[in-house]
DNA sequence: ATACTCCATGGAGTCCACTCCAGGTCAAGA
DNA sequence: TCTTGACCTGGAGTGGACTCCATGGAGTAT
């Protein structure tokens, strides 16, 4: 596959594929006789999996570790399970400032709906003025 | 309250706490004849909402906008409903992005575990080969 | 042979959100 | 009065993650 293809496939561009390979979260593609990178369905698995956590906010430094792991052979089985699990922590720990926002943001707008409702909002009364 | 005891309560920078105010994420602060800032109860409410929502990943782009409308009046009550509304959809989309990424750690996470403790992964039989 | 498109590389540039710093003011205490 | 510590400002610097660019090679169609 070609890195356009794959650049299409994950919605990334190719300036950032050849950056992740570069950076080591992937891993070096193979290439054709004339030079250009041509992707295999195990690649493909990699671009996939940093794509994911590259999206979840997972920082690529905290990749990198993964990838040169898993091409250190089998015995680096547990290793890898520790670093799954943190990477997991991390993402508990965002998850849960998310609920927190999500959460904040769930009871303005319940006010807000109420204000735009009745027209005034419902703690204009309060002692505590803390308007927005 | 001093920008020292501010920085402490939320367990920011008082440069982030200017930076923030600069940003116009916060209102400005009232400042002291000496020219300290000296955040009222207010302000706290302000800061509390935008550190949760920075925590959150919510760019301070997106704040700014708020801030604004707050400071133009009860008027801005829709516009306002609106904007939280983005916000919050931004963090359901965010949300839906993390939950994947923990599913697909789960998954390796799961497998690992098994590999750990059989001595093999429980992949190697499969067609498909991409290890990680 | 020429044009066109895709791809390669190294390195510079961009954007965001801070973070640090120099140089100065102000208030309180020894 | 002198020192100390907290605070001020404007502006430069940093780190992360891309993103863009100039230049050049390869493959295919005309």
């Amino acid at each position: 596959m070609t890195i356009k293809e794959v650049s299409e496939k994950f919605g990334i561009t190719q300036d950032t594929l050849r950056y992740y390979e570069k950076a080591g979260i992937i891993p070096e593609i193979a290439r054709t006789s004339g030079g250009a990178r041509n992707y295999q369905s195990e690649d493909l698995e990699w671009v996939e999996h940093v794509v994911c956590l590259r999206q979840a906010g997972m920082p690529v430094e905290s990749l990198v570790e993964y990838l040169r792991l898993s091409q250190k052979g089998d015995r680096t089985f547990p290793e890898r399970l520790e670093l799954l699990q943190e990477q997991r922590e991390r993402l508990t720990a965002q998850q849960k400032k998310l609920t927190d926002a999500m959460n904040r943001l769930d009871f303005k707008i319940s006010r807000y709906q109420a204000a735009v409702e009745t027209g005034r909002l419902s703690w204009e009364d309060e002692k505590v003025n803390a308007k927005g």
